[in-house]
DNA sequence: CTGAAAGCGCTTACAG
DNA sequence: CTGAAAGCGCTTACAG
């Protein structure tokens, strides 16, 4: 409602010295600063954000492209992401804007196009993904949380899920494990190629080679109510295993029930390891030797980045993998 | 880059004209426009969003006041509850600003001060709570999702939890349950006074008590590995209790494994009754007696409401408690 | 140290 | 049926 010419007529001053004052893009002496700060406070001044953007050019908005949730798969801790790069985005000084369009490309080109927004952050990146082109080509700076397998000379920043998985399964490895189940997310999500998926399960497969360890890989379906009669079956099928690793949220949070009513017992029948946010870990108290992915070192990675992008658009792209660390809880038991 | 004095120019029309093309605020010779149209298409045009809304003073945004959330609780649901709005928001030709800010005040303050969005969705409103009044003071077009004590005279969209509790209760008391015990959120929920937890629960203690029904209520840690523990320790000592209902979604989604774990059968030893998210529930394929809450229609009601404030800011403030129905999978044992 | 004025890129009465 | 011009509310070189 109230205006900079509000304030300036309070103040008695010009509209350029309010907007010096209230900016600090000037020095106004100290006297006519101070009129121009109480009259503003009075009036409940605050500078309009469509004129402040348009005169400036800067949006001091980024958006966040939120992945498409079909029906039947909805990801546990996209809340959390999301929750955590928005904290850190507005403490870094900009506003978050949320773009979950069916169609990722046209949302990205429309917010790009318009000028919406200052920088974009595109999550669960597929292998193969189109909106990766699309922000290349739009040349709206931007980071890729996920990592496809062509940039188009964008930044990625990630949590490094193929290093992830090499340590858990060396873990398993150095404490004489030599069959392992890897339990890990529905078909459907690999067959879609997201990324952290394929990453994490091709680098376990790899290292389990290269350690001489044999991994049995299941996809469970996603109904809870099967999943111990699953997870029983599979042991059943693999009964030289002695180890397993989950790289699934939903099969996780239910985890600790499963194994009490297969009666086993973790470490002392059958080692586990695991990967989780720490958001959700916190939440569920999960006593498993796990990799704990700090969302907030993500977030921060991802924004600090996409904020460097933004102020040297020309500088070589840069790609951050993030290592977390592995916490021992005792949940791996040593039968060499 | 493309400003439209650039297609003005392509098309050898006036900025005017163009704005009158793209916009369709008024009719132009279908020629003229078809030239303005391909003009647009063929410099990739797209009207710059800050001076459209500094022209319009219409910002086609909607600011979602997300909860806070602390390191010990995090909602699973929030994501599907943003998601669902977001997605809707969209659909209605809106874009969704996100705010996450800890201080909830002071970013509403902000937003609505510098004009940023044109109305503001509240979630997890507390019985009293601080952001309810600080919307009402700044005018902004608002709907809180959630039922506080005192609305303020704004507009009120949640699902109806008081019902579907009394709706839970009377199912059980139907089918003969007397004794019942119910599970509820961690104490700090019931203690910040988040309104769908204490409605919730002093709905289904009301109605027990008009069915001559004792109810037990439990409120769990959030510690997954205790929680087989503590309902084992519950239901030993309430042996007569021959039904539970759960009103959390972290207890319900290794509720499967619990029960088995206990060698417990629902519905033979044990019936139960539950309410959650429809994305969450058919990601998991529970099979309870459940009131499933249809996120889209929770959205939908919301996002309208709010579109109509904005449209009518004067119109007099509804509140709109949504029934979602029952669906019956055999859960629940007749013991009559 | 402060102010008058141009400009950001749209929309929309108003005039022709 | 189309265009010239004012205006939205800021910022910022430029002048005094």
């Amino acid at each position: 409602m109230a205006t900079i010419y509000d304030v300036a007529k309070e103040a008695g001053v010009s509209k350029s010295t309010v907007s010096y004052v209230l900016s600090g893009s000037k020095l106004i002496q100290e006297k006519t600063a101070d009129r121009v700060r109480k009259a503003a406070k009075k009036i409940g001044y605050s500078a309009n954000y469509a004129a402040k953007t348009l005169s400036t050019s800067k949006t001091n908005t980024i958006g966040i492209l939120a992945p498409k949730h079909d029906k039947h798969f909805f990801s546990l801790s996209f809340g959390a992401y999301l929750y955590s790069l928005s904290q850190y985005i507005r403490e870094q000084g900009f506003d978050t804007l949320l773009l979950t369009d069916d169609d990722g490309v046209e949302a990205l080109e429309r917010t790009a196009n318009s000028k919406r927004v200052d920088g974009i952050i595109i999550m669960d990146i597929r292998d193969d993904d189109p909106r990766v082109k699309a922000a290349a080509h739009s040349g709206i700076p931007t980071v890729l949380l996920g990592k496809p397998h062509d940039a188009c000379g964008l930044d990625v920043v990630d949590t490094d899920f193929g290093q992830i998985a090499a340590v858990l399964v060396d873990h398993l490895a150095n404490a004489g494990h030599r069959d392992v189940l890897f339990i890990g997310w529905p078909q459907p999500l690999y067959d879609s190629e997201v990324n952290y998926a394929t990453r994490f399960r091709s680098a376990a497969l790899a290292e389990a080679q290269n350690r001489n360890m044999r991994l049995h890989v299941i996809c469970p379906t996603s109904d809870t109510a099967n999943m111990a009669h699953e997870l029983h079956a599979n042991l059943k099928s693999h009964p030289e295993s002695t180890a397993v690793i989950i790289h699934n949220d939903a099969v996780l949070i239910g985890s600790p029930q499963i194994f009490n009513r297969l009666e086993i017992s973790i470490p002392k029948d059958l080692s586990l390891v695991t990967v989780i946010p720490d958001q959700m870990g916190i939440g569920m108290h999960l006593q498993y030797d796990a990799v704990i992915v700090h969302l907030d070192e993500v977030a921060k990675e991802t924004v600090d980045m996409l904020i460097d992008r933004i102020a040297h658009p020309n500088a070589p792209a840069r790609q951050r993998l993030i290592m977390h660390p592995l916490s021992l809880t005792g949940s791996v038991n040593n039968i060499q």
